[in-house]
DNA sequence: ACCTGAACACCGTTCAAGT
DNA sequence: ACCTGAACACCGTTCAAGT
């Protein structure tokens, strides 16, 4: 069947496959999921320009899932805080998925409505211009990296027996992730979140 | 000649072959470093188990370049904004390695000594061992993140058109890579010391 | 111990051919 | 417009053969 009279494919299909394909296994490839859908992979190539593209719309697809709040009435700092987990949020439904979009970083689309949040929150707190685009590259930083480390398998702090006192009690209170990675993240906001309301007086 | 009397590789003639490549290009291949090393690729195999080792001996270069102060007469919080722009400062020097080691994340080794170094100071500090362990884990993941902005091309803030009144201001603030990103990782390192010195009382 | 040469399975991508 | 089949260049890895 040369070209069925219903197209079998697009890029949502494509997309929705090779991220089960990440989801499972941590990465995909073009014959791999041409399988799953039952078609050859040169098809796929009717629909996307290759591999980059099936990428940066997987990219596109988590960070759609990231809800921007309309006006509330809240502190700034508060707003910050709120977006900042909504990001983080959506890129943990595909932890495996992060390692592959940090080859090339976008910001673009669909996460402008964020920034532009963002923005407007930090500027209600009095920061300049420069800080604002400063404060807004640390969360992004910091969340990217967080993300990194829920998908980071469980013995990540090994060789314990080359840790001193201090970081030998650090270890003793660990957990399996991805409570260990939540732990770690609410805690690294409330500092940031912290941090930032003393740069703002 | 089959076996020259003097052995032509190692595992540290294929670590910095490889890190040039990654420099110049972004990446690297298995023939693509045999050739400028004047070998065949199959001859890598007899020092490295595969390329996975090779981005394992790449990330210890890049650890071992990390130097841990001894013992000085400075407040934790001095030592812990040292130790963060020192930890900084390694990544900085392969900025395009940073995506290949985002696929695996790991923390041993040469970086031990870093990492104790950084709970011995959040202790003096006065942090439980369970907020030790959240600190460290968010310095980690703010440098990673910030490590990655590094390799990010210059138009990673594109898409004006979307930005609304306090983004645009924002964005007209920013400078060319990679002054950007060092006045970034400047500013979100100030915000985190701020905070933490705000959690420790 | 260490480099070579040949071989294997696999990948991403192209393109003319079909309907 | 969209799927197929064949083809290409390339990659990572293995392994017997050489010294």
């Amino acid at each position: 069947m040369p070209r069925p009279s219903q197209p079998i494919l697009s890029t949502a299909i494509i997309t929705t496959a090779a991220l089960r394909a990440v989801d499972a296994a941590g990465d995909f490839t073009m014959p791999g999921i041409a399988e799953k859908l039952g078609v050859r992979p040169s098809s796929l190539y009717n629909h996307v320009s290759g591999r980059a593209e099936i990428i940066e719309l997987m990219r596109g697809h988590v960070m759609a899932e990231v809800s921007v709040p309309g006006e509330r009435d809240e502190r700034w700092s508060e707003t910050v805080t709120r977006l900042a987990r909504e990001y983080r949020r959506s890129y943990a439904k595909h932890p495996r998925l992060i390692p592959l979009l940090t080859s090339q970083t976008v910001r673009t689309g669909v996460a402008f409505a964020m920034y532009n949040a963002l923005a407007q929150a930090f500027s209600d707190g009095g920061f300049t211009p420069a800080d604002v685009l400063a404060a807004i590259t640390t969360l992004d930083s910091f969340v990217l990296g967080s993300a990194l480390d829920l998908a980071a398998p469980e013995e990540v702090w090994a060789q314990v027996d080359e840790a001193n006192d201090a970081m030998r009690a650090a270890l003793a209170t660990s957990v399996p992730n991805p409570a260990r990675a939540d732990t770690a993240f609410e805690f690294g906001l409330q500092t940031l979140v912290a941090g930032w309301l003393t740069q703002a007086q």
